[in-house]
DNA sequence: TTGTACGCGTTATCAA
DNA sequence: TTGATAACGCGTACAA
């Protein structure tokens, strides 16, 4: 690919470089008409202004990089969509990288995004110790980072979290309101700030409706379909099964429902499930499975405006930004009328 | 964020920048023991080449185009995970835009692409007919342009296609080998060229197993669970319900599933059901869904190696890779046996 | 209103 | 083995 430069344009109308950038840089005087027929001769040739040139001089790759842990699932997705809306509406491009939950990759990636001088990153964490503290010495030299996701709360530095603990905290109360009795938990990887904060969340409830402790129980299972059905499936087997069950995620909860159909066990008139981080499945599901809605795209947006407002206007103090999610009360949680 | 320059390591050390230049890139001569010097000095000083200065010179953008209809379900995100693993090795950036299945969108993101001077293009195209020619045009101006997934067969341009018209044809005849009688196709928009292409399978299945025209109907719902499960409510309301459901992909199958549930129609026992393009979700649903693999993360890597030999290579002869498929055979196709 | 000339950070050619 | 210098394409003081 050959590409047209300004010289082409100004050689063949007769005219200096300089009128014709200022042909298409509004901010300079030019003579209306002779601006004309340079954009129309620039037209004629297929003249498109050199990007990287610009950024040489302009000093700023307009690029901007995110992690995420993984795109597969539609969280991150749609986190990677509310950031693209925000970004290229302003002229950046998006370059996205995959973790893979594997520390190192994360490193890596943020390695390789810096050496294509991103003007800015939006980090999606694992939440792994030693990458903290990378993270931290880049934000020290300069490096502008939005995080976004699994961050504790009591990190230092600018983040868009959601309220796992209050959202938790909410689901639980629905399954011990509709009268379950005994309650466990599937959650995460204990490491996890999101493990942690929605098991938080559920101990509150227990603690709050004074729940005896021999009635519930939180069992790390996993993330994904494959880990819920599998810890269910120990459950059914131990002859452990309670009432209700809080899985962290939708997939986990999906697993468990499929472990629970494999055994004949009636959802929700054995055992009640409720789910997280709403997928679209979650209508789909057999039953249809209650889940918490997290506003992914508006989180996506939101950090990459607090990262413009970093890059762009040098604004700099620590923010975090805190969302708030959505119940969807569906069948699978919802206590059928025993008698009437 | 201020960057270290070349400048920054010759002067302080002494040298000329060139030799810090030869000292980053491996083929020139330079002495052992200067190289050592001025790479310590480099790294101790936070140095990083300016890659956009390198791209100023060599021409060549590093950064591919891929525009996807969308990457919330899973198959465009594999795809894009197969285009990334072999351009990132390459040292190229990818930027992911969405088209929305919107064509005026399709066709704003490639000059957005464009303006930023990638050095390629992959297009997942919507298949618009304007568009297509248009993607024409860049391609005859010089442009390398991969195309992946709905483009039609006889398109002349380097295509990676999946052999939407075989697999569709096996997936119907596993139904008609269960011994289903009636067979309903749930296609999408007509103009779509994979609708074309499921349909074609389809018929060709009806034709060739001679099922009278009586026993099967193809009816164009959409692409979504919301449209496949309005087709299907409208079925049962109309009391049309066939024996088995083929469907043009999962989240319209499970839709329908929703649908026929919601009527405490029986799957597989009143009716079958099969879906393409499988999800996540098939072997999660109610029961578990038949579906057909597509090999998504091959179908991106291939797309970019396609394209990376006309960029490299001016290799130019317009090429298709047609990939094959996996019919997973689940509960909800599998007819139960009657008496024994 | 327009043109000249410098510089952004690098690579590559030539001379030393 | 090294250093000086001309590009790459553009924006922008400064001069005209």
């Amino acid at each position: 690919m050959k590409h047209v430069t300004i010289k082409d344009v100004a050689r063949k109308l007769g005219v200096s470089i300089s009128s014709v950038s200022r042909a298409f840089n509004d901010k300079y005087d030019i003579k209306p008409e002779t601006k004309a027929r340079i954009l129309s001769v620039a037209d004629e040739l297929g003249y498109r202004p050199n990007p990287i040139a610009k950024k040489l001089i302009k000093q700023q790759s307009l690029n901007i990089g995110i992690i995420v842990p993984e795109f597969i699932n539609d969280f991150y997705a749609r986190v990677i969509i509310g950031v693209q809306q925000v970004l290229i509406a302003k002229g950046y491009q998006v370059l996205i990288m995959q973790s893979d939950e594997n520390p190192d990759l994360e490193r890596n990636n943020t390695k390789t995004l810096l050496d294509n001088f991103v003007d800015g990153l939006i980090v999606c964490p694992i939440n792994e110790h030693d990458n903290i503290l990378y993270f931290k010495k880049q934000i020290s030299q300069g490096v502008p980072i939005v995080f976004l996701g699994r961050i504790s709360a009591g990190f230092i530095g600018s983040k868009i979290i959601f309220d796992d603990y209050k959202w938790s905290l909410f689901a639980t109360e629905h399954l011990i309101n509709q009268g379950y009795q005994t309650i466990y938990h599937l959650s995460g990887d204990p490491q996890f700030s999101v493990s942690k904060k929605r098991k938080a969340g559920f101990l509150k409830a227990m603690e709050k409706h004074k729940i005896p402790e021999s009635n519930y129980k939180i069992i790390a299972a996993g993330l994904t379909a494959e880990a819920g059905e599998l810890a269910t499936t120990q459950l059914i087997q131990k002859e452990d099964v309670p009432e209700a069950l809080f899985c962290i995620n939708d997939p986990v909860a999906l697993g468990a429902m499929k472990a629970l159909r494999t055994y004949h066990i009636n959802i929700p008139q054995d055992i009640a499930i409720v789910g997280c981080t709403e997928t679209p499945m979650a209508p789909l599901a057999y039953p249809p499975l209650t889940s918490i809605t997290q506003p992914a795209v508006e989180m996506g947006a939101s950090a990459a405006e607090l990262l413009l407002r970093q890059i762009e206007h040098g604004f700099n103090t620590p923010q975090t930004i805190t969302f708030d999610g959505l119940l969807n009360i569906r069948e699978s949680s919802t206590r059928p009328i025993v008698n009437s």
